[in-house]
DNA sequence: CCTGATTGTGCACACGTGTGCATTCAACGA
DNA sequence: TCGTTGAATGCACACGTGTGCACAATCAGG
C-alpha cells in the first residue's frame, strides 16, 4: 500500500508540516501514487468511484499538483515566454493584454522577459529555454539565427509578432502594413492637402518602414505630376515625446511646412498633434491633417479623435495563440508569414 | 568517470539529438556531475582550473542548466508571481513595468497571472503555488485569509501593493493616500473655487476611498463655515470613459455644478477633462479646476498638463522587490504596512 | 468450469539537478 | 616515516511527478 521504493520502518521520519504530496493523498485514500496522478489528470481509465474519492481526499488534504515536478517529468512546462521591451508602447501593451488573457485561457502561463537592452536578446532567449517553455512570443527585437537553431533543436515554437525577421522554424505575424500605408495615402490624396509628410523614428522600425514605403509608392504618380510634394520626417523616439518634439521642429512655419502628416504609429501622432495645437496654435485638421497607425485607446479619446489605421490587438493575439497551440500540439507546420487585415478609421484629424 | 547509477553497457542507447545535460558535460570534461553542478553555480570549493575547463566545455556543448530540474531539487523556483487584472490601468502598467524590470535585475522572473474575474482570485493564487514561486506581488483584488494561510505554511512571501487587505504574513505597501488627499484639498481651497467635488468609481476602490475621505475631512472646517460646498460624484468605470461620461452627467450646467473636482485617479481625470473641454465647452481651469492622482505619463502630455498628486511607480517597485528579497533571503520580518510618500505636482488644471 | 476480453491499479523507472558526506591527494610538521 | 590538515572532487540520495507495462479482477460466452 505504501509508495514504491520506500524503505519500511521510517514512516514518519520527515519534518512535520511538510508540503502535501501525491504520496500523502495515495496513503490517505488507500491507493497507489499512480492512481492519484491519473485521477488528478482526469485519466479515463480510472473508475468513477475511485476518482471521486481520490479527488475529495486531495481537496481535503489541500493537495495541488507540483507543476515543477510535472514539467520535469514531461520535459516541457506550460509556460510561454513573452519577450518584450518595457511596458511603454501603448499598442504593444494592448496586444500583451489580449495575449496574456488568451494564453491563460488556453491553460498556459505567461513568463515575461524584458529585453530593453538588445544585446541581451540572445542570452535572454536562451535563458527562457532553461525554463522548458512550451513556446515563445517575440514582440521586440530580433532573435539571431543561432538562437533560432537552439529552439529548432528543442522543437520549441517561436512566433514573431510585427517583426522583420524570417527565423527558421518560426512563424511571423504582421498586420497588413502595406495596405495600411496605402489607405493612409489614399485618404490624404483625397483630402486636398498638398505638402505630405511621413513621420517615423530615426533609423526606422521594420513596421514603420514598410508603412512609409507603401505610402510613398502610392502617392508616387501624383508626386511625379508635381501636384503634391513629399517630405520624410524623423523623430528621436518612437513615442509621444518624439512626436511632440518633431512637431516643434517641423511645423515651425515656412513655405514647405507639411500640411498633412502620416505617422508611423498613433503614439507619435498624439505628440505631434499636441505640439501643433497647443504649442504652435495650428488647427487640426484645418492647418494640419494627421493620420496615425494602430488605433490605440487614446486615439479614440475626445482630446484626440485621431484618424488612423486600425490593427486589432485581440485578433493578433488570437492568431498568435492559435499558431502556438497547433505547433505545441505537434502539428508539423512549415514556417509561415501571416498577415492581419487592417481597417481605416476615419475620425477628425483629416 | 561515467555518471552515477549508470548501468554500464548502454552508453549510446538514447535518442540522437537529445538535450545536452550536465552528465554530458561531465563526461566530456572528465569530471563528475557534481563538479559540473558546482562549476555552474560558481561554488568556491572548485579549483580555478577545473571550473574554467568545465565552463568552457559547457559553453562548447551548448549546455544550460535546467531550471525546472533545479527548482524541483531546491523546492523553490526563481519565479515571482504577479497578480494583476488586465493591462488597462495606466498607473498599474507603469508600476508593473518598473516591477518586471527590477525583478529581472534581481535574478528572478515574473510569472504574470490575470485575475480579471475576482472569483478566480483564490484559485489563481493557489495555482501560482503549484509553480513553487519564490514570492508573489498582488496588484489587484484581495486574497482571502485562507489563501494567506497556504502561503504562510509554505513560507512564500506575499506583498500587497495599493490594496486594502491586511493579510497575515504579508506586507502591505500603499502610497500616502491620506496626505495626497489633503494636498489636493489644500490646493483647491487656496484656488478660490467654491463648489468642490470628489469623483470616484461607483462602489469605490480602497485607495480612492481613502483619498476621498482625507480630502473631505480636510475641507470639513470650511464646509462647516458654509464658505464652500461639496458633492460626492460617481462614475461607472475607473477609467477614461468613466470620467468622460461623468463629465457629461455632472457638468451639464445648473447652479450647483462643481467648479473644482478632485479625481480618485488621473485616468478618470483625463476623461472628465475632455468632456468638459470638448463636449461642454468649459475652460479648464477657468470654469473647472481638476486635480488627479498618480501622475501617469499622459498627465504630463501637452494636451492635458494635469495638476496631480504623484506617486512614483519606480519607488513603489523598489520597495516591493526589496521587501520580497529580504523575506526570500530568510529574514524573519513581521508583517508591515509601508507607506510611500507622495508629492504635489502643479501644472495647469487648477 | 474454462478461455479470452475488458477494466482498473500497482510497480518500477526516468526526468536533471543540488548537496551532505566520504574519499582522495598533496603538503606539511614532527 | 607517519599522522594531521586542508583542499578538491566523487558517490549516492532526494526532490515529486507521469507512464509503459504487468497484473488482478470481473465478466461474457461457450
Amino acid at each position: 500500500m505504501s509508495g514504491d521504493r520506500q524503505k519500511p520502518g521510517n514512516e514518519v521520519k520527515k519534518k512535520a508540516h511538510q508540503v502535501v504530496t501525491s504520496a500523502d493523498v495515495a496513503r490517505e485514500a488507500g491507493v497507489s501514487r499512480s492512481t492519484v496522478s491519473r485521477c488528478m489528470a482526469d485519466d479515463e481509465r480510472i473508475s468513477e468511484a475511485t476518482r471521486k474519492r481520490v479527488q475529495e481526499t486531495a481537496a481535503q488534504l489541500g493537495y495541488h499538483v507540483n507543476k515543477i515536478a510535472s514539467s520535469m517529468n514531461r520535459r516541457k512546462s506550460d509556460l510561454i515566454g513573452l519577450v518584450t521591451s518595457g511596458l511603454t508602447d501603448p499598442f504593444r501593451i494592448e496586444f500583451l493584454d489580449c495575449l496574456i488573457s488568451q494564453i491563460q485561457q488556453s491553460g498556459y502561463r505567461p513568463l515575461v522577459i524584458d529585453v530593453s537592452d538588445p544585446d541581451q536578446m540572445g542570452i535572454s532567449m536562451l535563458n527562457l529555454l532553461q525554463y522548458q517553455v512550451a513556446g515563445v512570443v517575440v514582440t521586440s527585437g530580433s532573435p539571431s539565427p543561432e538562437v533560432g537553431t537552439h529552439y529548432l533543436k528543442r522543437n520549441v515554437p517561436v512566433v514573431l509578432v510585427n517583426r522583420a525577421g524570417r527565423l527558421e522554424g518560426a512563424d511571423v505575424i504582421n498586420c497588413d502594413n502595406v495596405h495600411g500605408g496605402e489607405l493612409a495615402a489614399d485618404m490624404l490624396l483625397k483630402s486636398g492637402k498638398k505638402r505630405l509628410g511621413f513621420l517615423n523614428v530615426r533609423g526606422g522600425t521594420y513596421s514603420g518602414n514598410v508603412r512609409g514605403e507603401a505610402f510613398v509608392s502610392r502617392i508616387a504618380p501624383r508626386l511625379a505630376d508635381g501636384e503634391i510634394s513629399f517630405t520624410s520626417l524623423v523623430c528621436d523616439s518612437a513615442d509621444y515625446d518624439g512626436g511632440f518634439h518633431a512637431g516643434l521642429k517641423y511645423l515651425a512655419g515656412g513655405e514647405s511646412t507639411p500640411d498633412a502628416i502620416f505617422c508611423a504609429k498613433d503614439h507619435i501622432a498624439l505628440g505631434l498633434m499636441d505640439a501643433a495645437r497647443f504649442e504652435l496654435g495650428l488647427k487640426v485638421p484645418g492647418d494640419l491633417a494627421i493620420i496615425g497607425f494602430d488605433d490605440i485607446a487614446a486615439a479614440r479619446q475626445g482630446a484626440y479623435q485621431l484618424t488612423t489605421v486600425r490593427q486589432r490587438a485581440d485578433q493578433l493575439a488570437e492568431m498568435t495563440v492559435e499558431r502556438l497551440r497547433r505547433r505545441i500540439g505537434g502539428d508539423e507546420l512549415g514556417d509561415e508569414r501571416l498577415v492581419l487585415p487592417v481597417e481605416f478609421i476615419r475620425r477628425q484629424t483629416v
